[in-house]
DNA sequence: TATGAATGAGTATTCATTCAT
DNA sequence: CATGAATGAATACTCATTCAT
């Protein structure tokens, strides 16, 4: 548990500055510097920065998760368009709640295109699964006509 | 002449590896070899690599001022509709030719955010500008009505 | 007598593991996981990782002697043909026992030139003295002829 | 042409450096600093410190070989006798001369166990089949007797 | 005693830039 | 003009050692 602090205490500061300054620009003493710790402690933690990042990304697709879920999960919508529209207004205050999160998945992966595509790409999957899963289930509902795209 | 027929090489060869790989990942020594000219030789029409990348959105606003320029100054079109009409079809045309330095400005930029924010966001009002003022023109031409956004 | 146990034990998978892969490959960490014991134990025993080192090559000479003087204390050789026909089956047997001491000894030691020298040369040194007393003593005791090599 | 003469001269400082301290203390940047390069100009020749570390056994094979392939295509030799004394003298006059590339192999070598192990196998098996190769000529030659070992 | 989280000095390696030819 | 060999500042990562618990 005191480990998973330090975890998140290293991912915080590398989010912040990754956010702020891009992955290449960001320095692994920086955030070290940042979080006031030494050197060596970032890989007790972390293989190595790479790993970092991806860590970054996993966890905005673990939080997005858990806001979709407590929103599908809960059986107080009775119509899909209110299920809907909890889903967005649910989605769009965790962006607004998680800036940096966002500003590093839209504007700084797409620039280290070799290395994280791969996860990138997951991650898109991963997003849209549950988008088109919610649907399949309004479509068995009877929410929808089978005539439709 | 000559001189600049290197440097448009040069330009060209950078375009291509920084929209597939990203400014980091493509190094000064891979966009030589791309276009088969001796590593120094680069430094004889760049200052350095930043300067390269400032050249390439600066070419990408050129090249768009351009088509702009045409389609305005063009007196063919009687009113705004079919301006704003021709505007983006050559904007859009523009683009489809130019993805790669699309590419870059709306993917790789924002990832290097602390030497080139000053040239983007000059860039973004420069954009901004050309369309502010023909809005303009067209206020005192008497297309809108006053109370408008 | 908690910490010699203690301290043996550090020292036998040392042995084992620089015999192994050698003294730079082999840490700290991989020793005191090998002997199921924390980090921090091992400077409880030992100043340094250097200090373990000589520890083992001191051992290695010490048990070297617990041979030799028990050979050489025995009263029981009479010529001395068969004292050192002793002497070098009792070598022998021991270095088979120890294949691990003098692998490091001859292999390992040697590649770490400049802090160990020292003691490898006094260790040589020791080793030697042995030798030649023994055979001092077997010239005072008569065995040899006085013009020999 | 000029190439092959700097990444001589690394190998030569390295060679010195590396007999005398071993292989992991002696530094690439101490290397450069005793040839007189740039820490840069390493990585030109090398593509890493283990790469520089098997050039250098390499070489050693290499010049053995001419050594020995000079003293077996010389057809003067008429007996096996004289033969191989020139093979032996040959060799010691190399090894005199090679004390550096000696001591590396016999001693510093044996410490780096499991990067080098299988480069060190390729070498004694090389080694090997010349003796091999020379006798079995020996042999149909009609030097020796059928019943030998 | 025993521990393992924390540390930072030390090292290999990369890459933009220079300069002699 | 053109070149590419040479450079070293900058950076990721390792591992012996410390110290609070």
């Amino acid at each position: 548990m005191k480990g998973e602090l330090r975890k998140n205490q290293i991912l915080d500061g590398a989010k912040k500055l990754i956010a702020r300054n891009g992955y290449y620009q960001t320095h692994v003493e920086d955030i070290l510097r940042e979080v006031k710790l030494g050197k060596g402690t970032f890989y007790l933690y972390f293989k190595n920065k790479e790993d970092l990042f991806i860590s970054i990304l996993e966890r905005f697709l673990d939080d997005w998760e858990k806001i979709v879920l407590k929103a599908t999960t809960d059986p107080s919508y009775k119509d899909l368009q209110s299920y809907f529209q909890a889903l967005i207004t649910r989605s769009h205050n965790f962006f607004k709640l998680n800036e940096e999160l966002c500003n590093i998945y839209l504007r700084i992966g797409p620039g280290i295109n070799d290395i994280f595509e791969p996860y990138i790409e997951r991650f898109e999957q991963k997003m849209l699964n549950y988008v088109t899963d919610e649907l399949k289930k309004a479509v068995q509902a009877g929410f929808f006509r089978k005539d439709m795209d």
